[in-house]
DNA sequence: CCAAATTATGATTTATAATTCATATTGACA
DNA sequence: TGTCAATATGAATTATAAATCATAATTTGG
Protein backbone atom coordinates (compact mmCIF):
# COMPACT_ATOMS: atom_id res chain seq x y z
CA UNK A 1 0.00 0.00 0.00
CA UNK A 2 1.08 3.68 -0.75
CA UNK A 3 0.16 6.46 1.23
CA UNK A 4 -0.09 10.08 0.47
CA UNK A 5 0.66 13.09 2.49
CA UNK A 6 -0.15 16.82 2.67
CA UNK A 7 -0.22 16.99 6.29
CA UNK A 8 1.29 15.95 9.53
CA UNK A 9 -1.96 14.07 10.25
CA UNK A 10 -2.05 11.95 7.23
CA UNK A 11 1.47 10.24 8.49
CA UNK A 12 -0.28 9.80 11.58
CA UNK A 13 -2.88 7.87 10.01
CA UNK A 14 -0.28 6.12 7.37
CA UNK A 15 2.33 4.90 10.60
CA UNK A 16 -0.58 3.04 11.86
CA UNK A 17 -2.29 1.26 9.44
CA UNK A 18 1.26 -0.06 8.16
CA UNK A 19 1.55 -0.70 12.03
CA UNK A 20 -1.28 -2.76 11.94
CA UNK A 21 -0.90 -4.74 8.40
CA UNK A 22 2.50 -5.67 10.29
CA UNK A 23 0.61 -7.10 13.34
CA UNK A 24 2.90 -4.75 15.59
CA UNK A 25 1.73 -2.94 19.16
CA UNK A 26 2.86 0.34 19.42
CA UNK A 27 4.94 -1.29 22.19
CA UNK A 28 6.64 -3.54 19.79
CA UNK A 29 7.21 -1.06 17.66
CA UNK A 30 8.65 1.23 20.20
CA UNK A 31 11.18 -1.26 20.62
CA UNK A 32 12.29 -1.83 17.24
CA UNK A 33 12.36 1.75 16.63
CA UNK A 34 13.81 3.70 19.71
CA UNK A 35 10.80 5.78 20.00
CA UNK A 36 8.53 5.39 22.75
CA UNK A 37 4.86 3.69 22.67
CA UNK A 38 3.55 7.38 24.24
CA UNK A 39 5.07 9.40 21.20
CA UNK A 40 4.27 6.53 18.72
CA UNK A 41 0.50 7.38 20.04
CA UNK A 42 0.24 10.63 20.00
CA UNK A 43 1.66 10.53 16.42
CA UNK A 44 -0.99 7.82 15.20
CA UNK A 45 -4.16 9.97 17.10
CA UNK A 46 -2.19 13.06 15.25
CA UNK A 47 -1.80 14.84 18.96
CA UNK A 48 1.86 15.24 17.12
CA UNK A 49 4.06 17.16 15.11
CA UNK A 50 7.04 14.79 14.56
CA UNK A 51 10.62 15.78 13.64
CA UNK A 52 11.97 14.45 10.94
CA UNK A 53 14.41 12.04 12.93
CA UNK A 54 11.13 10.43 14.63
CA UNK A 55 9.60 9.80 11.50
CA UNK A 56 12.71 7.99 9.80
CA UNK A 57 13.22 6.20 12.83
CA UNK A 58 9.53 4.79 12.36
CA UNK A 59 9.75 4.80 8.51
CA UNK A 60 13.18 2.80 8.96
CA UNK A 61 12.00 -0.28 11.54
CA UNK A 62 8.36 -0.68 9.70
CA UNK A 63 10.64 -1.11 6.38
CA UNK A 64 9.24 2.25 4.83
CA UNK A 65 10.41 5.26 2.64
CA UNK A 66 9.14 8.32 2.23
CA UNK A 67 9.14 10.11 -1.87
CA UNK A 68 9.06 13.81 -2.64
CA UNK A 69 6.74 14.52 -6.25
CA UNK A 70 4.44 16.89 -7.77
CA UNK A 71 1.01 16.94 -6.09
CA UNK A 72 0.19 16.70 -9.88
CA UNK A 73 1.38 12.85 -10.35
CA UNK A 74 -1.01 10.00 -10.92
CA UNK A 75 -2.40 8.99 -7.78
CA UNK A 76 -1.39 6.36 -5.12
CA UNK A 77 -4.33 4.62 -5.58
CA UNK A 78 -3.83 4.63 -9.59
CA UNK A 79 -0.09 3.15 -9.04
CA UNK A 80 -1.55 0.96 -6.71
CA UNK A 81 -3.78 -0.77 -9.44
CA UNK A 82 -0.87 -0.69 -12.19
CA UNK A 83 2.10 -2.46 -9.96
CA UNK B 1 11.39 14.39 -10.60
CA UNK B 2 11.08 12.43 -7.35
CA UNK B 3 12.54 12.26 -4.43
CA UNK B 4 13.03 9.29 -2.54
CA UNK B 5 14.54 10.04 1.30
CA UNK B 6 15.45 7.97 4.20
CA UNK B 7 17.43 10.52 6.46
CA UNK B 8 16.49 14.28 7.34
CA UNK B 9 19.40 15.23 4.75
CA UNK B 10 17.82 13.51 2.23
CA UNK B 11 14.84 16.12 2.72
CA UNK B 12 16.97 19.09 2.67
CA UNK B 13 18.31 17.87 -0.94
CA UNK B 14 15.04 17.50 -2.73
CA UNK B 15 13.53 20.61 -1.21
CA UNK B 16 16.65 22.82 -2.52
CA UNK B 17 16.57 20.93 -6.09
CA UNK B 18 12.75 21.35 -6.03
CA UNK B 19 13.44 25.34 -5.13
CA UNK B 20 15.86 25.76 -7.54
CA UNK B 21 13.61 23.98 -10.35
CA UNK B 22 11.33 26.43 -9.88
CA UNK B 23 13.91 29.22 -9.77
CA UNK B 24 12.88 30.92 -6.20
CA UNK B 25 15.56 31.66 -3.82
CA UNK B 26 15.24 30.91 0.01
CA UNK B 27 13.93 34.02 0.54
CA UNK B 28 11.16 34.03 -1.55
CA UNK B 29 10.10 30.48 -0.77
CA UNK B 30 10.30 32.06 3.01
CA UNK B 31 7.26 34.68 2.09
CA UNK B 32 5.71 31.65 -0.24
CA UNK B 33 5.51 29.05 2.86
CA UNK B 34 5.96 31.27 6.27
CA UNK B 35 9.03 29.31 7.07
CA UNK B 36 12.09 31.48 7.70
CA UNK B 37 14.87 32.04 5.18
CA UNK B 38 17.45 31.29 7.96
CA UNK B 39 15.84 27.88 8.48
CA UNK B 40 15.12 26.78 5.55
CA UNK B 41 18.88 27.30 4.74
CA UNK B 42 19.48 25.11 7.49
CA UNK B 43 16.91 22.44 6.66
CA UNK B 44 18.61 22.73 2.81
CA UNK B 45 22.19 22.39 4.18
CA UNK B 46 21.22 19.30 6.81
CA UNK B 47 22.21 21.51 9.68
CA UNK B 48 18.52 21.00 10.97
CA UNK B 49 15.46 17.85 12.53
CA UNK B 50 12.79 20.10 11.00
CA UNK B 51 9.23 19.48 12.37
CA UNK B 52 7.03 17.77 9.87
CA UNK B 53 4.57 20.77 9.75
CA UNK B 54 7.77 22.46 8.54
CA UNK B 55 8.16 20.23 5.97
CA UNK B 56 4.72 20.70 4.92
CA UNK B 57 4.67 23.92 5.03
CA UNK B 58 7.61 24.14 2.59
CA UNK B 59 5.74 21.39 0.54
CA UNK B 60 2.64 23.21 -0.42
CA UNK B 61 4.40 26.38 -0.93
CA UNK B 62 6.14 24.07 -4.02
CA UNK B 63 3.35 22.39 -4.95
CA UNK B 64 4.50 18.72 -3.40
CA UNK B 65 3.80 16.25 -1.72
CA UNK B 66 4.82 13.17 -0.11
CA UNK B 67 4.21 9.30 -0.39
CA UNK B 68 4.85 6.58 2.24
CA UNK B 69 5.82 3.24 1.10
CA UNK B 70 7.78 0.27 0.98
CA UNK B 71 11.48 0.11 0.50
CA UNK B 72 11.07 -2.79 -1.97
CA UNK B 73 8.78 -0.64 -4.35
CA UNK B 74 9.90 0.08 -7.72
CA UNK B 75 12.33 2.74 -7.49
CA UNK B 76 11.83 6.51 -8.18
CA UNK B 77 14.13 6.61 -11.29
CA UNK B 78 12.17 3.59 -12.68
CA UNK B 79 9.04 5.48 -12.17
CA UNK B 80 10.63 8.61 -14.15
CA UNK B 81 11.15 6.65 -17.41
CA UNK B 82 7.15 5.22 -16.82
CA UNK B 83 5.81 8.56 -16.19
C1' DC C 1 36.92 42.58 -10.09
C1' DC C 2 32.97 45.01 -7.80
C1' DA C 3 28.59 45.45 -5.95
C1' DA C 4 24.38 43.52 -4.93
C1' DA C 5 21.93 39.57 -3.93
C1' DT C 6 21.81 35.26 -1.86
C1' DT C 7 22.97 31.94 1.47
C1' DA C 8 25.07 30.53 5.82
C1' DT C 9 26.23 30.97 10.63
C1' DG C 10 25.92 32.12 15.41
C1' DA C 11 23.65 33.87 19.65
C1' DT C 12 19.51 34.45 22.21
C1' DT C 13 14.74 33.71 23.17
C1' DT C 14 10.50 31.25 22.68
C1' DA C 15 7.83 27.32 21.44
C1' DT C 16 7.20 22.71 21.45
C1' DA C 17 8.64 17.69 20.76
C1' DA C 18 10.50 13.69 23.23
C1' DT C 19 11.23 11.42 27.37
C1' DT C 20 9.76 9.70 31.58
C1' DC C 21 6.44 8.26 35.00
C1' DA C 22 1.87 7.39 36.47
C1' DT C 23 -2.46 6.15 35.44
C1' DA C 24 -6.82 6.19 32.91
C1' DT C 25 -9.34 4.37 29.04
C1' DT C 26 -10.28 1.16 25.61
C1' DG C 27 -10.20 -3.29 23.30
C1' DA C 28 -9.91 -8.33 22.91
C1' DC C 29 -11.37 -12.52 24.31
C1' DA C 30 -11.82 -16.56 27.67
C1' DT D 1 -18.50 -9.58 32.20
C1' DG D 2 -14.01 -9.81 34.28
C1' DT D 3 -9.30 -9.59 33.28
C1' DC D 4 -5.20 -8.69 30.78
C1' DA D 5 -3.18 -6.34 27.05
C1' DA D 6 -3.01 -2.30 24.39
C1' DT D 7 -3.59 2.44 23.76
C1' DA D 8 -4.28 7.16 25.35
C1' DT D 9 -3.64 11.06 28.36
C1' DG D 10 -1.54 14.24 31.43
C1' DA D 11 2.18 16.38 34.14
C1' DA D 12 6.98 17.48 34.70
C1' DT D 13 11.50 17.70 32.81
C1' DT D 14 14.86 17.87 29.18
C1' DA D 15 16.20 18.54 24.51
C1' DT D 16 15.95 20.93 20.50
C1' DA D 17 13.53 23.35 16.50
C1' DA D 18 11.86 27.88 15.07
C1' DA D 19 11.98 32.65 15.31
C1' DT D 20 14.56 36.72 15.52
C1' DC D 21 18.46 39.72 14.82
C1' DA D 22 23.00 40.60 13.25
C1' DT D 23 26.41 39.74 10.21
C1' DA D 24 29.73 36.85 7.65
C1' DA D 25 30.55 34.20 3.57
C1' DT D 26 29.41 33.04 -0.96
C1' DT D 27 27.43 33.48 -5.42
C1' DT D 28 26.07 36.00 -9.44
C1' DG D 29 25.73 39.58 -13.01
C1' DG D 30 27.58 43.61 -14.90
Amino acid sequence: MQHMARLPKDVGHAIREERKAKKLTQKQLADLSGVWQETISKIETGAANAKLETLFDLLAALDLEITIRDRSKISAAELEDIF
